[in-house]
RNA sequence: GACCCCGUCGUCCAGCGGUCCAGGACACAGGCCUUUCAAGCCUGUAACACGGGUUCGACUCCCGUCGGGGUCGCCA
């Protein structure tokens, strides 16, 4: 407990840099920031590290910024772009070689002169919150760039000099990052300065154990919003990647995440993505979801489809007849494409296995004069009245729903039938098997 | 190549010297339920990389081997 008179001043930082979309290990990395600084009062800055010119892209730190707050990782303080702060780095370098710490370059092609740091040759050590002390030899060490030939501040440079100037108490970031902080260390030497503690975390590979990248499908935390992920299931399956509280829990809540997050219990090797999981555990958040708030996450997705015009109540009806047995809100316009007024189209297979069958247009057209009779037409009423018939004709159940499935929806598989018909509508259902009939008719001949 | 990190079921995690012929989850296989599919429930297959130590006793500690990964930019 001695610790916590401390936690107060817990800030730390997420710091990734727009070349390129947030892909999940970025974002494992800003969700561990964000749980660390939530669980222990602290605060969570955001910074976008746009140093580099020529590559940084300004539509991108957009994107970061926007796919963050959809995650419902908030920050503090922030967004800082590096970009603007190009004078402070400059100045504290000029300090540097005032002090005759650092020198200047020869003068490159355009007669601009980087400004480096001359470096004693030393072992250094540091003590990692996760992997425990780490030595690395002196002979690696070279002297560090600190300002660039064109006057831009070098990535470990800026780096320090914005963590110290922001207050940063901790700093946690991809294992990637460990041979950086020696480098780092000696600058905040040079510079006079407490260092931070230093909390890396293992890295997240692909299927094959490489590093994730484009080659393992659309990583991107954007190409997971698109594909009908719940922020909620990626923030629980992300956490869950290098981390667990003990024990065998596996779903729980962002409050419980942050209750029970901590650096300590971080895996130290590196983790394999798994898409099947990820999806598995989407299910589970999209069953715990009302239809008010899938259809909320749902419309943006529809907005370009011939959904888009479909009316939000109509869409919360089909949404709570069908939308807890969706693993992801992408599956939705597959499963409920019989909702839309469109010609239907018979999977071939379902219409083989269940419209071959003897009596099945006899069958069907007495369930069209029972339906367009029926009252009231309820789910209730509309079983009541099909059960009857069945009775009646001595047939089994799937004898009848089977064939009455194909017609009103065109495959062989769907929720209820009766809640289907119900929300289908009388009109709706009387004039596809209208169509089935004829169809029926044709193929039977 | 040099430096650093890592090594429990196919995958993610539990295990913190004995209670482990190793537990949970995903995936897979079989079954139950059922108008179908999904869900749910039940059952099953499946792992301590290898070799030396240390110890009365190692998945757990140490060393080595092998394997995987990271970094060696005026990129971040």
């Amino acid at each position: 407990m001695g610790t916590t008179t401390r936690d107060n001043h817990i800030r730390v930082r997420f710091a990734p840099s727009p070349t390129g979309s947030l892909h999940v290990g970025g974002v494992r990395t800003a969700l561990f920031n964000w749980l660390f600084a939530r669980g222990r009062g602290g605060v969570f800055i955001l910074r976008i590290e746009d140093t580099d010119r020529k590559r940084s892209q300004e539509e991108l730190g957009d994107e970061i910024i926007e796919e963050l707050r959809w995650l419902g990782l908030d920050w503090d303080e922030g967004p800082i772009f590096q970009s603007r702060r190009f004078n402070l780095y400059r100045n504290h370098a000029l300090n540097l070689l005032r002090e005759g710490k650092a020198y200047r370059s020869e003068p490159d092609g355009a007669g601009g002169t980087a400004v480096i740091l001359k470096v004693m040759p030393a072992d250094i050590t540091f003590r990692d919150l996760v992997y425990g002390p780490i030595t690395v030899s002196g002979n690696e060490l070279k002297d560090i760039v600190l300002l660039k030939s064109d006057g831009s501040a070098a990535y470990n440079f800026a780096c320090v000099v914005d963590d110290h100037e922001m207050g940063i108490t901790h700093v946690i970031r991809g294992e990637d990052h460990i041979p950086n902080t020696p480098k780092q260390l000696i600058l905040y030497q040079a510079l006079g300065w407490t260092p931070p503690s230093f909390a890396h975390l293992p890295l997240i590979l692909g299927e094959d154990k490489s590093p994730l990248s484009k080659r393992h499908g659309s990583t991107s935390l954007r190409a997971f919003r698109e594909g009908g992920f719940l922020p909620g299931a990626l923030r629980n399956y992300l956490a869950l990647l290098g981390w667990s509280p003990g024990g065998d829990r596996e779903l729980l809540t962002s409050s419980e995440l942050v209750e029970q997050f901590s650096l300590k219990k971080v895996i130290r090797r590196s983790a394999v993505f798994d898409y099947q999981k990820l999806l598995w555990m989407n299910g589970q958040y999209i069953r715990k979801s009302s239809p008010e708030e899938l259809v909320t996450r749902l419309q943006p997705l529809l907005a370009d489809t011939e959904w888009g015009t479909v009316p939000r109540e109509r869409l919360k009806s089909i949404v709570s007849l069908l939308g807890h047995r969706l693993k992801s809100l992408k599956d939705f316009t597959a499963q409920a494409g019989y909702f839309i007024d469109r010609e239907i189209i018979y999977d071939p297979a379902a219409v083989s296995k269940y419209w071959t069958g003897e009596g099945v247009g006899g069958i069907l057209t007495e369930v069209k004069k029972e339906i367009a009779s029926v009252e009231p037409f309820t789910e209730k009423g509309l079983e009541k009245a099909l059960r009857g018939l069945m009775a009646q004709r001595g047939i089994k159940g799937g004898d009848l729903i089977h064939p009455l499935r194909v017609a009103i929806t065109g495959q062989k598989d769907s929720p209820g039938i009766f809640e289907i018909l119900l929300l289908l509508g009388r009109e709706r259902v009387l004039s596809r098997l209208e169509k089935a009939l004829a169809y029926i008719d044709r193929i039977q001949k």
